[in-house]
DNA sequence: AAAACGTGGGT
DNA sequence: TACCCAAGTTT
């Protein structure tokens, strides 16, 4: 191992299997301790792996870690998760962003059951086809769970290619380019390893602000380090802009000290979670009369003082939010207990939402 | 192909 | 405050 590196010459092109054993070697010293990683080895659990997977989708390793212990104690396996209903695992994921994963995981789930005998397929290509595994997700399987020999390639790996082989081409034009200089180096051993292994490179070292090439396996090799461009890679489209939205959320209590909710459609933004009614979020703020208009019900509507500010990734919202007294029913809806609000599947959103009407509300009464 | 799709933490 | 970005997938 030594020997190999202390034999290539600064500049000289490395070998694909000297950077895959060096990896190896670092990671065997270096691992991270994750909950659903299978200790060193031991056989992983392909539920367990899968679910981390979906949940780590654009999502860090502390966001994820409370909601993989809930679900895990929950759902201990695939066919319990398969038997839940959507609505409880809306709920379970409240809070987690990208709710299409919950429902792709429920699909999934039930596709095991009915399409595979309740097992999870250990082909690439089978695991593709499934809801909410793409490319990289059916990669890291395939190799974690498996032991198959593929490329996970995600956001790290792409960072890690970018960098080792100055690569200065944009994301996600380099896409292509990057998939395949990492292919190149996947080794036939220990493929879930190595998987992970560059994974963790990616968040420990390689990481896309001051990364630590003292102690990166793979220092001698890169190229962007020599150059002096590691940071600036890898290069990326500028983003667009992101529009600001406006609406007014309708805080509706009826006489029972129940309040309005809504279902929201089953797809697109936060699709099949529970809101508070709003107007529709627009580019413009509200006239009060188009708000009143808007409303799920008429009645004497009282504006609140503060503000709900809360970012997507496409756009920034801004929400006021109107208090009144629903005299009796004639809106749709879920009419929920005030002390019940915590059993129903609200996103981030609602719940500041909530917590600003219950806030002023109290204090406006008290 | 480009846009939609959440949230929280770091700078 | 504002912007970046994190183990991507779907349409």
């Amino acid at each position: 191992m030594a020997s190999i590196l202390a034999e290539a010459e600064p500049g000289a092109p490395w070998t694909t299997a000297a950077l895959a054993a060096r990896l190896l070697h670092w990671y065997d010293r270096h691992r991270r301790r994750l909950p659903w990683r299978a200790a060193p080895g031991a056989r992983p659990d392909p539920y367990r792996v899968w679910l981390s997977e979906i949940m780590l989708q654009q999502t860090t390793v502390a966001a994820v870690e409370p909601y993989y212990a809930a679900f895990l104690a929950r759902w201990p396996d695939v066919a319990a998760l398969a038997a839940a209903e959507l609505d409880e695992v809306l709920h379970a994921w409240q809070g987690l962003g990208y709710y299409a994963r919950a429902r792709n995981l429920h699909a999934c789930a039930r596709a095991i059951l009915e399409r595979h005998r309740g097992e999870f397929p250990a082909e690439e290509a089978a695991l593709r086809t499934l809801p909410g595994i793409g490319a990289y997700t059916a990669a890291a399987i395939a190799a974690i769970a498996f032991g198959r020999k593929a490329t996970a390639v995600d956001g790290n790996v792409e960072r890690v290619m970018a960098r080792l082989h100055a690569v200065a081409v944009p994301l996600p034009d380099a896409k292509p380019e990057l998939r395949r200089l990492a292919a190149q180096i996947t080794p036939e051993a220990r493929p879930g390893d190595y998987a992970q292994a560059l994974m963790d490179l990616g968040a420990t070292i390689c990481t896309p602000r001051k990364p630590r090439c003292a102690l990166c396996p793979w220092a001698a090799a890169c190229r962007a380090r020599r150059a002096g461009i590691a940071e600036a890679l890898p290069a990326r489209r500028p983003k667009p802009l992101r529009p600001h939205r406006y609406g007014i959320a309708f805080w509706t209590v009826r006489s029972d000290g129940c309040v309005l909710l809504r279902r929201r459609a089953r797809s697109g933004l936060l699709g099949g979670m529970v809101e508070v009614p709003t107007t529709e979020w627009r580019l413009e703020p509200w006239s009060e009369a188009a708000a009143s208009a808007a409303a799920p019900l008429a009645a004497a509507w009282r504006p609140l003082r503060g503000r709900v500010r809360h970012g997507f990734t496409h756009f920034a919202l801004e929400l006021a939010v109107w208090v009144g007294q629903a005299a009796e029913e004639g809106a749709e809806g879920l009419w929920a207990p005030l002390h019940r609000l915590g059993d129903y599947a609200l996103p981030t959103l609602m719940k500041k939402v909530v917590d600003l009407a219950l806030g002023e509300t109290s204090r406006g009464r008290a």
